[in-house]
RNA sequence: GCCGGGGUGGUGGAAUUGGUAGACACAGCAGACUCAAAAUCUGCCGACCGCAAGGUCAUGCGAGUUCGAUUCUCGCCCUCGGCACCA
């Protein structure tokens, strides 16, 4: 009902002819999966909660919302069900609109998009086609997972065991011709530019550091021995240069054009290789295989010492994307190499590092930090003590030296390939003719659009059987030639949603001045999940728009709040073959605790398995519908409960209790705030001449707006603000003080309570300051300022210790010395009985908190 | 395997800069009100010892730094997230 006062006055309707400073709240958006989830209500509130909050403190506050919509369980549902994946999704998304919209979230609706809207393809189009012209998209083979049986490509979520989730055929890793985005070009920048985001959580600041992983090492080349015509040389990378000594065998990923080269003529070879295919392509499925391994025959010269020879190995741990695809492996100091050579047979070098001070270990690998000085048993230059980076130094300047290899800075950050062999997404804007080679599609002929009429009765992209769409002339040449019929990767749809949010309508990408007025996001907020991918595509993507010319920041999101993510049970079924199948904890009878829990499918009783706890998904069917909810307490309760329920960036394992107890809480203060008011009007407040429990509740009251305040504002802890509000109420409910002056204490402070909580609970609020007898609605109210001069105090508890140990409480003067505090403490008869007849050795004291008396 | 989190009562959590461990809730127990139940209100609620006053132990495990450690350092265990085509 009082929803509607908000969209009558169309309050959230922001533009940016506007006097107020500007402040950007921006959630990540959702996938419209079907239905909101317990995610979705978490994250919506907290950023709902800011931006009401900024609002009150004078901002013009920008908060949209709008849809991820393309994406793989569109097409899921169209094959199973036979539905379209556009009308799929325009449905959910109306669903979800309608729940987001019970939630009371102060979303500026007007701004409204879905990524799927061909007003957005079109300018991502165009966009792609900057990009092209600038040079950060390039053509290049990459590896995909085959399923030799669908005979399509398939994403790795779809690869359970190293086989397809459908056919449950052994996939194979294969090689396309892929479009990719140069983020690697920029992965310096983007390195060194986590500096500056200094309100970014410190541990997504390191996790985008270590993805991006620079590493300076030496690149040298090996002389081969009895490798195949045009191999003479095998280039290696490492990070470990002052470990060359200790190598004894050097080795090359499956997929190195030299382990290519050797199948051929050497059917062991090929079929190892073969088999190292069927691994898949995540990088988790590589490093967690068992380590296997096989001899080519070739060798290579040691180049510090051309009279050793290293057998060549290819083996399944060495990725062809990182460095150059080939090693040297050294047993002494790298397990990994250490494990290999035991199980191959193959030579152990005897260590020559050893701690610095300690002698040499034999059994296992001895690998120290870079950092830390270590004594070269059998030195590359001089049998020195050094730290492991002196030593990398040392060895690189011998191979510069000596002519065999150079120094050089890597990163582990690859390029984003960008192409889906899928219907549901972007179309990427190419068209491939024979003579002309790849050709953009002229931008007045933007945009290309999915043709409607597919059908998904086989597996595979429909787009490569749609002639009529694909066949189209050169625009060039004019000659026969075809449409690209790749979708871009749905990260790139959210790599610049928050800057299309700024002019939503805009017939070009952005607008100049909408971009420029409301950029950057001022604070972000979303899963944790997206820490790494997500975030650093949105960054690359930021300060390409800023090459083309189209926005003059180089970072999208000023302050960031990684939400933790909402656990729940996973119970599924794996049957012999076919697909794995979910349920939702909700339609499963379960018991037990841990390894033990068993479960049983409460629609047909029989077993199904438990799979431990995980995040909510689609995929796993284990949300939580928090529409039940809402149904059955109202939004604000929701809402409420959500905030107080765990610290915003902890993961929430789900339960329902403790809802009754958010629903309680507003029940108390609904009571409370009317019967204050039955009594009428409550007459003007005097600080100056109160009693002493009427001047400690006001203490206490500003005490609480100053860490409501603080709370919201800049810990961002929403649980902490809500239990200080609740102990507010607490007081308040004892405080049964019916003088002139006790109501006006009252008035002041409900008044300020409903304030406090109105970014909470909006719905209430606006109920309850009309109940005060306040005649413009709270939504426009803004947000009070503490009382310095009630948090004054004449005295103050102090705690005192005895050797750490809490012996006694005493009153002092506020900002009393160290000597009158003394004096205090030791006066405690609790504290005197553990002090009596021993030495002070040490007094510590702590102004306004404790003394520590150290006998 | 690699990278990054988390672990505190029966449960969710609090302790913001190294300074009172368990705020605020949930569940539970007892009482008041009621014919009764629900709702509401009041009290208790980490473990152990003790009649009590009080004391001892206790923040995943083991060490360390400090007058003082949930907080800092090192090692380990468990667990969650990410690992480039889930979004």
């Amino acid at each position: 009902r009082w929803q509607a006062a908000w969209n009558e006055t169309a309050v959230f309707q922001t533009d940016n002819d506007d006097p107020r400073p500007k402040y950007y709240v921006l959630e990540m958006f959702p996938y419209p999966s079907g239905r909101i989830h317990m995610g979705h209500v978490r994250n919506y509130t907290m950023g709902d909660v800011v931006a009401r909050y900024k609002a009150a403190r004078g901002f013009n506050v920008l908060h949209p919302m709008g849809w991820d919509a393309f994406g793989m369980p569109a097409e899921n549902a169209a094959m199973e069900r036979g539905v379209h994946p556009a009308e799929w999704t325009y449905q959910n998304i109306a669903t979800m609109k309608r729940q987001l919209q019970s939630m009371g979230l102060s979303l500026d609706w007007s701004r409204e998009l879905a990524t799927c809207d061909p007003e957005y393809s079109a300018q991502q189009q165009r966009l792609f086609l900057d990009m092209l012209e600038a040079g950060f998209v390039a053509r290049r083979s990459s590896t995909v997972n085959w399923d030799p049986v669908d005979r399509t490509v398939l994403a790795n979520e779809q690869v359970i065991d190293g086989k397809g989730w459908r056919s449950g055929a052994p996939v194979e890793r294969r090689e396309l011709e892929q479009w990719v985005f140069r983020i690697s070009a920029m992965a310096e920048e983007l390195l060194e530019a986590i500096d500056g985001l200094t309100k970014w959580p410190e541990k997504v600041r390191l996790m985008q550091a270590n993805w991006i992983g620079r590493s300076r090492g030496l690149q040298f080349a090996f002389e081969t021995v009895g490798a195949p015509p045009g191999f003479d040389r095998l280039e290696v990378y490492t990070t470990r240069p002052d470990t060359l000594m200790g190598a004894t065998f050097a080795a090359v990923s499956p997929d190195h054009p030299l382990a290519r080269a050797l199948e051929p003529g050497n059917p062991s070879i090929a079929a190892f290789n073969a088999e190292c295919r069927r691994i898949g392509t995540s990088e988790e499925a590589l490093e967690t295989a068992e380590k296997r391994g096989i001899d080519t025959g070739i060798r290579v010269r040691h180049p510090l010492d051309p009279s050793l020879e290293l057998p060549v190995w290819v083996a399944n741990f060495i990725l062809m994307d990182y460095g150059t695809g080939a090693i040297f492996g050294c047993p002494a100091h790298d397990q990994r190499d250490l494990d290999f050579v035991r199980k191959y047979g193959l030579p152990v070098i005897d260590v020559y590092m050893a701690a610095d001070g300690g002698e040499p270990v034999h059994d296992e690998a001895y690998v120290p930090p870079k950092s830390e000085p270590v004594r070269y048993v059998r030195p590359v230059a001089g049998g020195a003590v050094m730290t492991g980076e002196e030593a990398v130094e040392a060895a690189i300047a011998l191979a510069e030296g000596q002519g065999f290899g150079h120094g050089v800075v890597r990163y582990r950050l690859r390029d984003w390939g960008l192409s889906r062999q899928r219907y549901w997404g972007c179309p990427i804007p190419i068209i491939h003719c024979g003579a002309c080679g790849a050709v953009p599609v002229p931008r007045d002929r933007l945009p290309v659009e999915l043709p409607r009429d597919v059908d998904f009765d086989r597996p595979g992209n429909p787009l490569d059987r749609h002639d009529a769409w694909r066949l189209v002339p050169c625009p060039r040449c004019g000659g026969a030639a075809r449409r690209e019929t790749d979708t871009m990767d749905t990260f790139v749809d959210s790599s610049w949603y928050f800057a299309r949010f700024t002019a939503p309508r805009a017939d070009t990408p952005t607008d100049a001045a909408d971009v420029g007025y409301w950029m950057n996001v001022d604070q972000y907020i979303g899963g944790i999940e997206h820490a790494i991918l997500h975030l650093l595509y949105s960054r690359f993507w930021t300060r390409v728009m800023r090459d083309c010319g189209l926005t003059a920041i180089s970072e999208p999101f000023r302050r960031l709040l990684t939400q933790g993510m909402v656990l729940n049970e996973i119970w599924f079924r794996k049957p012999a073959s076919g697909r794995i199948a979910y349920y939702n904890p909700a339609e499963v009878e379960a018991a037990g605790e841990g390894e033990r829990r068993t479960g049983v499918l409460k629609s047909d009783g029989e077993p199904v398995e438990y799979g431990g706890i995980g995040t909510m998904s689609k995929s796993r069917r284990n949300g939580v519908d928090p529409q039940a909810l809402i149904d059955r307490y109202g939004a604000d309760t929701a809402r409420l409960f959500t905030m107080f329920a765990a610290p915003p960036e902890h993961t929430l394992e789900w339960s329902d209790e403790g809802v009754e107890g958010a629903f309680r809480f507003m029940r108390r203060l609904w009571k409370i705030v009317h019967a204050h008011v039955q009594f009428g009007p409550a007459g003007e407040l005097r600080p100056d001449s109160l009693e002493p429990a009427q001047r400690a509740l006001r203490r206490q009251l500003h005490q609480t707006l100053a860490k409501v305040g603080d709370d919201i504002g800049r810990r961002r802890t929403f649980n902490t603000a809500i239990a200080a509000v609740m102990e507010l109420l607490n007081a308040l409910a004892r405080f049964d003080d019916r003088s002139a002056q006790g109501r006006a204490v009252m008035q002041e402070a409900l008044d300020l309570v409903v304030l406090m909580l109105s970014p909470f609970v909006p719905h209430a609020a606006h109920a309850l300051w009309q109940a005060l007898g306040h005649a413009t609605p709270v939504v426009n109210e803004r947000w009070p300022a503490v009382d310095q001069a009630a948090l004054a105090q004449d005295t103050v508890e102090i705690i005192v210790q005895v050797n750490g140990r809490l012996r006694g409480r005493v009153q002092i003067a506020a900002g009393a010395d160290e000597a009158a505090a003394r004096e205090a403490a030791l006066a405690d008869p609790g504290v005197s009985k553990f002090v009596a007849g021993q030495t002070v050795r040490k007094f510590v004291y702590v102004p306004g908190k404790l003394v520590n008396v150290v006998v």
